[in-house]
DNA sequence: TAAAATCCCATAAAAAACCATATAATAATT
DNA sequence: AATTATTATATGGTTTTTTATGGGATTTTA
């Protein structure tokens, strides 16, 4: 799978249609199902995007935890009751869901952005603020990244 | 197989048919059996629901523990015991027996909700307060998924 | 034979497919 | 380099299909 990188400000129609950007679709060229997955972020006021290959392999991750109970379980549980499978059109739009677009707090414009392997949608304003605030966040913090092989 | 995802609400009609979300039965799209395995939670006052071919996992599973593990063998009793396999009519609905409706605390309305490889069909109210606990209890435990290639 | 289950048909609302156009990005030409 | 042509992308609106739900008629079964 292609990474999700950059970010792209689009707009929803009156029913409630939005393109998924041209970059983003690409990189999702040779996946089985032609759309991506959507939830809810836990973390932030922001909507969390996958592709299905990425939402099987968690189903799979789990399920090797044993069928019956503990922590994991819970999470995957709120994931999956919670994820939206939404299928591009034939201009690569896909339809959020409202509580989704309520969430992240989305109306008219909505910010597609890149993560690597996942992506997020904001609220175009809540993201600039959330960022500046990551920021000087990071300015005290200055954390590693660790990259395997 | 493909995932089960998302939540879907539907009702419950007077002849006790509930139309099964078109989403999941398409998950069941090219399974031998045309319909669904229910059974009642050992962990929640919900049911549980399966494909038939997950069911045969799940039997051959536990013949390979051994006819030794008391336990295992105890579980998968019951829920074989228990379980019910219900088929689609034309537009995709099923009869839930009685005893499950019970067990589920379902009247008019159920909640199928997503698992990924499974289901579990809730009481819409029972089940948002179910969620909120056990959101309750990740921010408390914050455990990681680990997806691997 | 009464109750339950199944089949058959109908319909409103939601979703998907379809068709069209504007806009932006890229390539080609002068 | 500026202009034009071409392509890709984003956006808008209409038509068709799917889906959930309801109810009557027929068959099964207890």
């Amino acid at each position: 799978m292609g990474l999700f990188l950059s970010s792209y400000e689009n707009r929803l129609d009156t029913k409630g249609r939005i393109s998924v950007p041209a970059s983003f679709r690409s990189s999702l060229n040779n996946e089985n199902f032609a759309g991506v997955v959507l939830f809810r972020s836990f973390t932030h006021n922001c909507i969390e995007g996958l592709s299905m290959s990425r939402m099987e392999k968690i189903a799979n991750a789990t399920d090797k935890m044993g069928v019956f109970d503990n922590d994991l379980d819970d999470l995957s549980a709120m994931v999956f009751a919670d994820a939206r499978p939404l299928q591009f059109d034939v201009t690569g739009r896909i339809v959020i869901p409202n509580d989704l677009l309520k969430h992240a707090n989305i109306s008219d414009t909505a910010l597609f952005v890149g993560r690597g392997n996942s992506f997020q949608i904001w609220n175009p304003v809540d993201f600039k603020n959330a960022q500046q605030k990551s920021l000087s966040k990071l300015r005290n913090a200055r954390p590693t990244l660790k990259i395997g092989e």
